[in-house]
RNA sequence: AGGCGCGUAGCUCAGUUGGUUAGAGCGCUACCUUGACAUGGUAGAGGUCGUUGGUUCGACUCCAAUCGCGCCUACCA
């Protein structure tokens, strides 16, 4: 084995062998475990995020799999429409082309090229990973079966009345000239203003003054509304204005949606562009007057000055006109909510088209009750809230797109305008006994992706068909994704797994933080502060790293600015930290409930632990190849202490596995491996093993360093997997475990490592002693590797018994040269002290140690000591406390007390010997 | 406006039903190349747990208020 540990090579052949010998692969055990994996977009990259999800669905599955279960983590990926459409124009644009030259469908062609050439970087990412996906079930949103089971869907739902089209008011993206979901409009503050305008009455008896943000939209005003209770304008409910520009005569309406303290009371209605105008007007039923084009451009129905203006030249003009015709009352400063589309940025406008529509209502009621009744569960449980609150007011789902790439709508026109829904235009035709010679028209439209992404948990078993899989892996154990993405997937798999699937999609939904850079922010490509996962694992330098985050961007103004911050953040570039060690990181940063800064020097530390793991490996190795173990039971204190300690690991890892907690586990794994095998447990081994004692425990020590390590690298696969399997392949032969990989063995149970509690009561004196004169050692500065005679004072038979047994750990770990117990009151020479129990650990001083060091070191253990026995004092002299706490905790503080009381005594001893010394 | 969350060591974070001296990693200081590992070892410094009040024998932990920060949903033209 190589003195470090050398991630790269290991990485790469070990996945490859994994996935040849089909290990990923669910296996044919009754009980199964299943987690979907969230489809990232073909064409995409996995960025941190990702990274870190899949090293949770990763490690679950792989914990899982080594339980016994039949388990299958599905892979695939999402067509993901709009985003994907948007690359391929891109590059259409780029070498001079456009999508409409194209038509459809070479247009979509174009798009599968593209799948086909960049599809398999997340792929390769996910096996740099490490990712346990069941290759051989890979599935994508467009596959044909898939598609089949969106058709089968659309129509079903329609046919029971779930789907239906119309003329609605949507959001319309100009750039994108698609409609999108509510759920796909991002509002954010922006600085404008609040304009107010004179509308004369017709009566000629004066005028009312509206204000708004959006003056061009005046050209299609239908009335003007005022709150039916103000009494400002009480008398003009009914009559009409002249709407000026556009010389409409308008009513004046009395609607509750006006705030009577909002700018002057009175709105102007504008029903064909503005949600609450809709509203309104459809109460009053006023007319709708669509202004704009689909560029958001004003087309003919507004009077021919302002015809095939943009919407904000438009609005420049309609100012300045109504200023020149002294209409303009004021303009104020004003901050208002502006909605963009969440891909292209552009203002989106409410906009009239026909569009399909999922009844979602009826749909969110047994959704709603499913997590109610704790079908499925939430972790962390708050996020129900969330859920709950979306879910009990959601609004109809438009579906349809105004895209190419998507399944699409299976929806047929003839020529007279009627609809035919069905699974094809065949199928169409029979149903309805239309003639051959009838002509009918595919719907131009695509579904909305997350359609097909709700259908995801059953489509990719096969569903409509009854397939084994969808028996086996229906319901899916755990589902792992983002909050970002409750309202957008999971809780629409909810409600189309209850529809069609006849259950809950997943039976625990475990929503992850967000990973955020160092500093807190949102990892972006425009804030050129991402990190790509590989980088971190295979390194990166300087000059690529730059490079990497500085091409491509949106503002190409802010490029100075992110390389600089790039420089000064990584010096020297990303150095290899290997799969593993960011894993590791990733586990140990999972803390529930809350995003997680990515703290880089924390993955170097983690790499550390790679190397710490892999070198007790060749401490082991080295000791238990020459000589095989055999099985004689390990009676030593170090053994039966390191096997009672690997009992606890194993269980509560179990536990924190259970709960979600793969930091605490994590934390669990690093402890016992650095603090407790390696720091203790190895060490005590070499007084065993290199002298020349018990053969017998020599043999039981060998055993029992192997058997822990084969056990220890078990509990860590699920989140290291690689190294884990590496050492594991060579530690196997000699720790009498047979199989072909870790994978597939059995994950750790306690039973076979019971606690022992009398070894680890021994052990902790045992390290009582060796801190105690490491102390003395470290604060007065005594060489290492200097032996130290040492004299014990007031030692009972127990502290005898101990030193027999264990003098020479004593003696090894510690670096003592002899250990002599003082008699009677013999009265010791000048010391330096270390406490253990009742017994008293003194460093003779002559030509050791500092007098005046060991004083200062002894006084301030007196500090600490009074104020902790003042604390414990006073707390015992409070009535109340005695009589209140329960019985075991005042017990516990009395034997505090009094040991504290001890302690300072025999310290208080010592110090006056040295002062007397002085 | 409503909802959720955060504030603990220089930095990034743990702290499970209230109960000894509040922990870890990184960073920092001192010493150490001892045959698993300098990607290491040993010892050490560093925190009035945002603030105020309350409940309690006892509060980092529970309650209320307050300050600061973040996110989500809805939205007044």
């Amino acid at each position: 084995m190589d003195k470090a540990y050398q991630p790269a090579e290991i990485e790469r052949r070990l996945y490859a062998e994994w996935e040849a010998a089909g290990y990923f692969q669910p296996g044919d055990a009754t009980d199964t475990y299943c987690i979907m994996i969230p489809p990232p977009n073909v064409t995409g990259t996995l960025h941190m995020g990702h990274a870190f999800q899949h090293t949770i669905m990763d490690a679950l599955s792989r914990y899982q799999r080594m339980r016994g279960r039949a388990t299958l983590w599905q892979p695939g990926t999402d067509h993901a429409g709009i985003a994907t459409q948007m690359v391929v124009e891109r590059q259409l644009e780029a070498s001079g082309e456009h999508r409409l030259d194209l038509g459809r469908e070479k247009f979509i062609a174009r798009v599968w090229d593209w799948k086909h050439e960049s599809g398999g970087t997340i792929s390769k990412q996910m096996r740099r990973l490490g990712d346990s996906v069941d290759w051989t079930r890979e599935r994508f949103t467009m596959d044909e079966g898939l598609s089949k089971a969106v058709t089968q869907v659309f129509v079903q739902l329609y046919r029971e009345g779930l789907i239906y089209r119309g003329t609605r008011l949507v959001n319309w993206d100009p750039v994108l000239h698609t409609a999108v979901s509510d759920l796909e409009v991002v509002s954010a503050e922006e600085s404008g203003h609040l304009w107010r305008f004179r509308y004369p009455l017709t009566d000629g008896s004066g005028h009312l003054v509206v204000a708004t943000t959006r003056p061009e939209t005046m050209l299609g005003d239908t009335a003007v509304a005022v709150h039916p209770d103000d009494e400002r304008y009480q008398k003009l409910i009914g009559k009409t204005v002249t709407l000026p520009l556009a010389e409409r005569e308008i009513p004046i309406i009395a609607d509750n949606y006006v705030d009577p303290e909002f700018g002057t009371g009175c709105v102007k209605i504008t029903p064909a562009h503005d949600f609450n105008d809709y509203e309104v007007g459809q109460r009053h039923q006023l007319e709708q007057i669509n202004i704009l084009t689909i560029d958001a451009a004003l087309n003919d129905d507004v009077p021919a000055a302002y015809r095939g203006l943009d919407r904000y030249d438009a609005r420049k003009r309609v100012v300045a006109d109504l200023e020149a015709a002294g209409l303009l009352d004021g303009i104020d400063e004003h901050r208002l909510m502006v909605p963009r589309g969440d891909r292209s940025g552009a203002v989106v406008e409410p906009f009239l088209t026909d569009q399909w529509f999922v009844r979602v209502a009826p749909l969110a009621e047994p959704a709603i009750r499913a997590v109610e009744n704790g079908d499925i569960r939430f972790v962390p449980e708050n996020w129900s809230k969330t859920y709950y609150e979306w879910m009990r007011n959601i609004q109809d789902w438009c579906i349809s797109r105004q895209l190419w790439w998507g399944h699409r709508i299976p929806a047929w026109y003839d020529e007279a305008g009627q609809v035919y829904v069905g699974a094809d235009e065949a199928e169409v035709r029979e149903a309805n006994n239309l003639d051959e010679q009838l002509a009918l028209r595919q719907d131009d439209d695509v579904l909305d992706t997350w359609f097909s992404s709700a259908l995801w948990p059953f489509s990719t078993l096969g569903w409509p068909a009854q397939t084994d899989a969808l028996k086996a892996f229906y319901p899916s154990s755990v589902l792992v994704t983002g909050f970002d993405i409750i309202f957008f997937w999971v809780a629409r798999m909810i409600m189309m797994g209850l529809k069609f699937a006849g259950d809950v999609p997943f039976r625990e939904v475990y929503i992850t933080g967000l990973i955020r850079d160092q500093d807190g922010q949102k990892m972006s490509k425009s804030k050129g502060n991402i990190l790509d996962p590989l980088d971190l694992i295979d390194g990166c330098d300087l000059e690529t790293l730059v490079s990497k985050r500085t091409s491509g961007l949106m503002q190409p103004k802010l490029k100075p600015r992110i390389e600089k911050a790039t420089r000064k953040q990584f010096p020297n570039g990303i150095p290899e930290f290997g799969t593993d060690a960011l894993r590791f990181t990733f586990a140990r940063l999972a803390s529930t409930g809350r995003d997680i800064n990515f703290d880089l020097p924390r993955v170097e530390g983690y790499r550390n632990f790679c190397n710490k793991l892999w070198n007790a490996a060749r401490y082991v190795l080295m000791n238990v190849e020459a000589t095989p173990p055999d099985t004689a039971i390990d009676t030593t204190l170090p053994g039966r202490w390191i096997r009672s300690r690997l009992g606890k690991l194993i269980t509560d890892v179990h536990t924190q596995f259970a709960a979600y907690r793969l930091d605490l586990a994590a934390k669990a794994l690093y402890e016992f491996t650095w603090n407790e095998y390696c720091d203790w447990y190895l060490e005590l081994t070499k007084p065993i093993l290199q002298n020349d004692g018990d053969i017998a425990q020599q043999h039981a020590s060998r055993r029992t360093l192997v058997v822990v390590l084969e056990q220890l690298l078990r509990c860590l696969h699920p989140i290291m997997p690689f190294i884990t399997e590496e050492i594991w392949q060579k530690v196997a032969p000699v720790a009498g475990a047979s199989g072909d990989t870790i994978m597939l063995q059995a994950f750790p149970e306690n039973t076979a490592f019971p606690a022992d509690d009398a070894a680890e009561a021994e052990m902790a004196w045992l390290q009582g002693f060796v801190l105690g004169i490491r102390q003395i050692r470290g604060e007065m500065d005594i060489a290492p590797r200097r032996p130290l005679p040492v004299l014990l004072r007031s030692v009972a038979s127990q502290d005898k018994q101990r030193l027999a047994d264990h003098g020479r750990y004593l003696q090894s770990l510690a670096g003592l040269e002899k250990i002599d117990i003082l008699h009677g009151d013999g009265k010791p020479p000048p010391s330096a002290t270390a406490l253990l129990g009742d017994m008293q650990i003194l460093v003779p001083l002559e030509g050791v140690i500092d007098v005046a060091a060991e004083i200062s070191r002894l006084r301030r253990n007196h500090d600490r000591l009074s104020a902790d026995l003042e604390r414990s004092r006073n707390k015992l002299a409070n009535e109340r406390f005695v009589a209140n706490a329960p019985a075991d905790v005042v017990d516990k503080e009395r034997g505090r007390q009094a040991g504290l009381d001890k302690d300072l005594r025999r310290i208080d001893e010592q110090l006056a010997q040295l002062q007397a010394l002085q």
